[in-house]
RNA sequence: GGUGGGGUGGCCGAGUGGCUAAUGGCAGCAGACUGUAAAUCUGCCGGGUUAACGCCCUACGAAGGUUCGAAUCCUUCCCCCACCA
């Protein structure tokens, strides 16, 4: 087998995990068309999905034509792959309007113009005019009941049961593989390692039904060294979109990432070269509590996520929350520019401004999705157990008028839970 | 269609009339230690109210019922699993 430098590329970061053998003779034929699908069963993206949109870049980068396919049509069945139980059906209107939200995401990634452009498809295109005898008779006759059970995808669900709408998820996913075949030329599948069995039963259908080629390459899952979910966090999954997740927060998650794992993520996330990767490993061994490698990792990945001005201002925020400032040294810009990275909350416009207590503002911060506690009684307990912070200084669990030097630049409070998450509150 | 087993807090999983807001494990949160790590130790971990003791509300698939009192007993319904047809 002949090997190709995009396949030496992710061999080197780790990004290979299955391929089928033909893959780099058709990679050496020229610059051809890759494709990757996406479900929109929520609304934005999340860092899971990036691990596969890296992917579609790197495939551009070594001078191929990446496709992103949006799952218009596949979201209204739902893949069982990796999943234990039957999952709810999704709105066909809640997935039109994720569809419309991804696409935008994925925008940002790849380059749509040049010899090898990327393109953006959507499954509904052909999907949803679809005709179930049709259907039946041109891609249900390929397959038999026998392949289909061997899938994984399929076989995890005999206990718990698994219904003939999730079942037939594959087919539609090799029906998509076949389509863009057909129309875009496309000749690779990649995605994630859970995607294998699908992405074969693709490269299945376009041999039988019309006597051509089609290959696969895999990466493997994500994992965290400390056997936790990946690109998940106290306030659930981290989204690429920076109205679900702030880019502050964003930048923080990748800050935060364990030594163990920081230099798999720079080769996993990262375009950073390989030279500059090896640096940061070096770092990261002979100097951790640098976290050098952290920082690279976080500036990298905000960028292409989020933009540079989105990340100077992470970084800055980041500076003056985790710098050892004094945070009533901080100056009135800082204040502001916090405010467009962390939460912040109002106290009620009515209120008395002379009579305002610690509590006035710790309920102040429990309101919203942004909400530091998730209860009042929540943050009774935080007080107790003297994880609540008011300008810096802790707070015991009595109710205490607020001074007049508590209000920074005369009209904000910055209050810390634990020792990362953060919230202004404006009187 | 028949028979048997089962549905408990984010997940797994105990619990067969009061001592049960419900053992335990995982996940999560806070504190100590640190490097905004990891590991470890301690505490917390349905909601409201309280500085606190406490008080109140909601909860063991759904709805009724028995009882002074039910996650635990009875009835009906819904769902899942296994075996048989």
């Amino acid at each position: 087998m002949r090997s190709h430098a995009l396949l030496d590329d992710l061999q080197w970061r780790g990004l290979l995990h299955q391929h089928t053998d033909e893959v780099a003779e058709v990679l050496h034929s020229g610059p051809v068309g890759g494709y990757i699908g996406f479900d929109p069963t929520a609304p934005s993206l999340h860092i899971g999905s990036l691990l596969v949109v890296m992917l579609l870049k790197r495939l551009q980068l070594h001078g191929h034509r990446p496709v992103a396919l949006v799952g218009g049509g596949t979201g209204l069945i739902g893949d069982p792959s990796g999943k234990a139980s039957e999952r709810p059906m999704s709105d066909p209107q809640e997935v039109a309007a994720n569809t419309a939200r991804i696409r935008a995401q994925l925008e940002r990634f790849l380059d749509f113009t040049g010899d090898n452009a990327a393109r953006l498809i959507d499954n509904a295109d052909w999907l949803v005019g679809l005709r179930a005898v049709e259907f039946m008779r041109d891609v249900g006759k390929h397959f038999t009941i026998n392949y289909m059970l061997q899938k994984d995808s399929v076989k995890g669900r005999m206990d718990g049961g698994i219904s003939y709408t999730e079942f037939s998820y594959m087919l539609l996913q090799a029906y998509d593989f076949l389509e863009l075949r057909r129309r875009y030329d496309v000749r690779i599948q990649l995605g994630g390692s859970d995607q294998w069995g699908n992405i074969t039963a693709g490269i299945e259908l376009i041999r039988r039904s019309a006597s051509l080629d089609a290959h696969a390459i895999t990466a493997p899952l994500v994992t965290t060294s400390a056997g936790t979910k990946f690109g998940k966090t106290e306030a659930g999954a981290v989204w690429l979109d920076a109205t679900l997740t702030s880019p502050y927060k964003f930048f923080q998650f990748w800050v935060n990432v364990d030594d163990r794992d920081a230099g798999r993520y720079l080769r996993y996330f990262t375009l950073l070269s390989r030279d500059e990767i090896e640096r940061l490993d070096a770092s990261l061994a002979e100097h951790p509590e640098k976290r050098e490698a952290q920082h690279a990792l976080a500036r990298d990945v905000t960028a292409r996520v989020h933009g540079e001005p989105a990340l100077a201002a992470a970084e800055e925020v980041s500076g003056l929350l985790f710098g050892g400032a004094d945070p009533k040294s901080l100056s009135r810009e800082g204040l502001l520019a916090l405010q467009l990275e962390i939460p912040v909350f109002t106290i009620e416009p009515d209120a008395d401004r002379a009579a305002l207590t610690t509590y006035d503002v710790l309920e102040a911060v429990c309101v919203g999705t942004e909400a530091l506690f998730k209860s009042k009684a929540d943050m009774r307990r935080m007080l107790q157990q003297g994880g609540v912070y008011l300008n810096g200084r802790r707070l015991g669990p009595e109710r205490e008028p607020l001074a007049a030097d508590d209000l920074l630049a005369g009209e904000f409070i910055l209050v810390r839970k634990g020792s990362k998450s953060y919230g202004i509150v404006k009187v």
